[in-house]
DNA sequence: ATGAAAGCGCTAACAG
DNA sequence: CTGTTAGCGCTTTCAT
């Protein structure tokens, strides 16, 4: 009991038998009579043996361990699908290592190295927003490991991945704005180095297009933050360009705009309607309630880790990558109504 | 290269050198040739070799890993935790084992029982809100891995505690309506099982005592989600016990309240003044502003990873128990102000 | 039915 | 300077 922890060599010393025997009991193999298993588990049970999942794993070259690398967990939608993560983990008798980039590349990397140091089984990541360079996401799949991306996909790495289908709903989400009548729609958008910006942008000109809106440079800007949101709409009311509707690339986003008009008298819905993308639980609790896009974060968890399990547990590696969608809804409140 | 990885022994055997070699090598001993070193390096590089430390975790009887429990990930107080946690791990080389209790008792003594198969050098945990029986935790430290309970800890058993000055800043918020000039101040509180209901509750009370105002049980209640506090403020309005100020045991209970309120037309803070507890990101986004008390989760995840760390590493376990507070602040928004 | 031995990957005495 | 050996905790042949 060196170290605090009780052995199974400890166990055999103190019962006068052999290591493989305490071991045999334990597993309860056939060969052991009743009368040594008894014994040997009331030993185990009496001082609370816990068997060294670790040491197992080094006999057979499994950790029982997958990781998770997220850009931050602050953020709901990510809690959500770490939650989903470990939940389908757990039940499957894995371990969760919980990584965060910070959305840094450096970070990234580091969690890499940390995670294959550790042996696990699997990887599942969303990329950072700084990450340009896919090599350390390369040397994983190199290694043999099994990688699943969701929501934010590195290019050209093969990989099963879960994402949400952006640009459809983003064309939803804008279509319902237009569909309420209205015919000045705004967008903020994402940095168009993301992915991400740029399907949701898509999702926003083909929706006008399908309404047969013009799009109207002076009606598009990056702005992707609480704050930067407030800017703008200051921004273009200065300039007399005030839309009649804001679809916001994430919920903050249509937030800030939406505070920002009702603070300078402007009316939401009557006045300009706003939707936003990610529902988060802000979307419920703002006046007027926030009109938005769910994505399921806790399904995209689920499903994720169940693609990596299938690949881990898979006789053979080679089948083809799946990429996954896990559609969003369009989930319809007040900031959106018809004037 | 049978399971993928790179072995010592697999370089050992290729460059025709002993394994201890290119452990030596690898690390930088003294005694190993600079030309062996190189060579050694060099094949390691190109191999894109991975220590186990896995390996070398049995070999020192160490695993680098800790362990965190949490009730629910998508609480953005525990993420908060959970992001200072990774984010001192890291920094310290350790790796973090992320488990959920759900609120769950079974899911809580499951997750204890993985993370010491797993042999973590030390548990953090927020206990469960069904959780009475403690031990699973005692076992814990029966094997004498050190525990640092955060938030919310269990009674009588020796650990490091972080936790919030409830009671006083619950005092403080509730002292502050009365400064409004409030004189029916109502409370919306958690469970009294949970030592933070009643620390919050305790707090509430003080604060009516201090200011000179009578205790109304008409005008206490527990209620703590969304719903129930909607619900709650129903109740109050047809049974005509309408207060001046609501303080709520947590935000969304608050927002709950200041929601029903406004859309019964009674004007927040105008007629009714409302705050929160644990500042979360709503407080920033509701119509009005909320004010609450912030919590700092991520210094409170530093600080419990600080202490856990500490005393991973100190030569002498037995040091007294900290339990370490870090006070929370009143953050006064629009929702509060004077009539 | 049980024991002895070997090995998972790594490192540190202990020899040369 | 480098190799040999043993052992961390566990399991599994192979003996007996």
């Amino acid at each position: 009991m060196h170290s605090g922890h009780v052995t199974i060599k400890d166990m055999a010393r103190i019962l006068g038998v052999a290591p493989s025997t305490v071991s045999r009991a334990l597993q309860g193999h056939p060969d052991i009579s009743a009368e040594t298993r008894r014994v040997v588990r009331e030993l185990a049970e009496k001082m609370k043996y816990q068997p060294n999942i670790v040491a197992q794993g080094l006999k057979f070259r499994r950790s029982n361990t997958i990781g998770v690398i997220i850009p931050e967990i602050v953020h709901y939608f990510f809690s959500q699908v770490i939650s989903g993560i470990e939940d389908v983990a757990y039940n499957a008798g894995y371990t969760v290592i919980f990584c965060q980039s910070n959305e840094k590349y450096d970070r990234e990397a580091g969690n890499v190295k940390a995670l294959m140091a550790h042996r696990v089984e699997g990887i599942l990541v969303s990329v950072s927003k700084e990450t340009s360079d896919f090599q350390h996401l390369r040397d994983v799949r190199e290694n043999g490991i099994p990688l699943v991306f969701f929501d934010r996909v590195a290019p050209g790495i093969p990989a099963d991945q879960v994402v949400t289908n952006d640009r459809e709903a983003a064309c939803m989400a804008t279509l319902h704005l237009a569909g309420q009548g209205r015919k000045k729609i705004a967008h903020f958008a994402a940095p168009q180095n993301l992915l991400i910006g740029r399907e949701r942008r898509q999702g926003y000109l083909e929706a006008l297009a399908r309404a047969g809106l013009p799009f109207d440079p002076t009606l598009y800007t990056e702005a992707d933050s609480f704050e930067k949101a407030q800017r703008e709409v200051h921004r273009l009311i200065a300039e007399g360009h005030l839309p009649d509707a804001i679809f916001g690339t994430n919920d903050l986003t249509a937030i800030g705009a939406m505070k920002a008009l009702i603070s300078a008298g402007i009316s939401v819905p009557g006045r300009v309607a706003v939707a936003g993308f990610s529902d988060s639980r802000f979307a419920e609790v703002t006046e007027p309630t926030l009109t938005s896009v769910d994505q399921h974060g806790f399904e995209m968890g689920t499903l994720a880790t169940q693609l990596l399990l299938k690949r881990i547990h898979a006789e053979e590696k080679e089948y083809p990558f799946e990429t996954r969608i896990v559609k969003a809804d369009l989930v319809i409140r007040n900031s959106s109504m018809a004037p």
